[in-house]
DNA sequence: GAGTGGTCTAGACCACTGA
DNA sequence: CAGTGGTCTAGACCACTCT
């Protein structure tokens, strides 16, 4: 292992008084070492660390930086932080990823693929239950259901099938669906406060596997997604990628 | 207009109900404004944003609370930032989403099932090249392969099949498997600095389908995922869930 | 009520990196 | 080289929430 400038360390673990620490700066140095802490048991889950001021007088350095290591930390889940209440480990250990989802269009072509676009169905009808109740609507309702296939060198990539509720973006129904897709128009025009992501897979039924131009029972990852703008619902998607598609995360 | 204290108050999704107030403070109300600029298509994508300096004096804020406005902004996808270069809008719209990924056991027990585990296979092995490939080794070696059965009510719940570097974690040979997992004893004591996951849907061949108490050909969930302790690998596992399962995010 | 984290400010200096 | 974001500091005050 090559040895890089954040290696060298010495453990403060006994300070002797009031000795000075050495300082490492910059706030990653500082969560390093109350990341040490946890992982070396000093601190188990559940346990309380101490105060930032006490850490920022320990590690000498301003409490300030304590506390962009400690938002770091929070971020990443391995602890938690309540007022008045302190800094704890989190109980139960995680891993948290951060999973990025790219346009379609911009996927195809960044993977080097001629990105196609096929509208399958577009038509204005009462939504089923499933969509009300993802899109947290109690009242049955009328929305645009778009059935759509994204294409790769010709080859289905993502078949999408969107419902989007006509109260909170009917500019949709103006928009010509068969070139441009409902996603990219939505993305442009209606910009969203709260989303969620749901992902699972499914076995390509007859229909299904005529679109995608599998074999039926194909397993196909799915990535269904909705967006709300301050709890008005937008959109609901189902994408069903083709059979071997892999999202991947990294942290 | 005239500088003063009450200006730039410019959200077109604001109600209008209230009369004009003081400009609120906070980064949040910063990072809506400059978020705002963004989606109302002041600001295009590819677009260079204000340097931060005159963001501030703009809205009438310190500089850093600018920054941790953008340090958001930024970490949410919408614009990429470089010393010297300032603050871009991001070219390509994107969907970060968070995902949390618990310990099988909690996630079991958090559902109110009980949680059972059962050994399958234990044995040291050469590692397959897929598995060098994952894990980012060159040299052939042995690794410790495990397979188990994660257990909710009895029902298998998640099929693990993993492999870990004994170069890195030695200390796995001398741990009793049959009994604790190794997704338990590897969170406790054996920390990462980094890891990578991967998801995507297979069909249960007869093998799994007979594992996993489900017909052939069923569609399921995988999470893969590996580990590293600087550049080092630990374990890669991955994870085969029962169908129906569902993986949600939201943010 | 009081303790703790969260935020803001103003200024200084550093570290990248584009022109 | 110079412009811009990144970080640190020291202090003040606020907001939450536990006891």
């Amino acid at each position: 292992m090559a040895a890089s400038k954040t290696d060298s360390f010495n453990r403060p673990e006994a300070p002797a008084g009031e000795m000075m620490e050495d300082q490492r700066q910059g706030w990653r140095d500082v969560r390093d070492v109350i990341r040490d802490w946890v992982l070396t048991g000093r601190y188990a889950a559940g346990d309380r660390l101490p105060r930032d001021v006490d850490i920022a007088a320990e590690l000498n350095c301003a409490r300030s930086t304590v506390l962009r290591a400690m938002q770091d930390l929070s971020d990443a889940g391995m602890v938690e932080r309540r007022r008045k209440g302190g800094t704890r480990v989190r109980p139960d250990p995680i891993v948290r990823a951060t999973l990025d989802i790219p346009i379609t269009r911009r996927e195809v072509e960044a993977k080097g693929g001629r990105y196609g676009y096929q509208l399958v169905k577009r038509e204005v009808v009462a939504a089923p239950r499933a969509i009300l109740a993802a899109t947290n609507v109690a009242d049955p309702r009328d929305m645009l259901h778009v059935e759509a296939i994204h294409l790769s060198d010709g080859q289905p990539y993502i078949f999408e099938d969107r419902w989007i509720c006509l109260e909170t973006a009917p500019e949709i129904l103006g928009i010509d669906l068969s070139r441009k897709s409902a996603n990219e128009w939505l993305v442009l025009n209606k910009p969203y406060s709260r989303f969620d992501v749901r992902l699972y897979a499914i076995m390509a039924d007859a229909g299904m596997a005529d679109l995608m131009a599998v074999a039926e029972g194909a397993a196909l990852l799915v990535i269904e997604r909705t967006t709300w703008i301050d709890e008005a619902p937008i959109t609901t998607v189902r994408s069903v990628t083709r059979p071997g598609y892999q999202l991947a995360t990294q942290s």
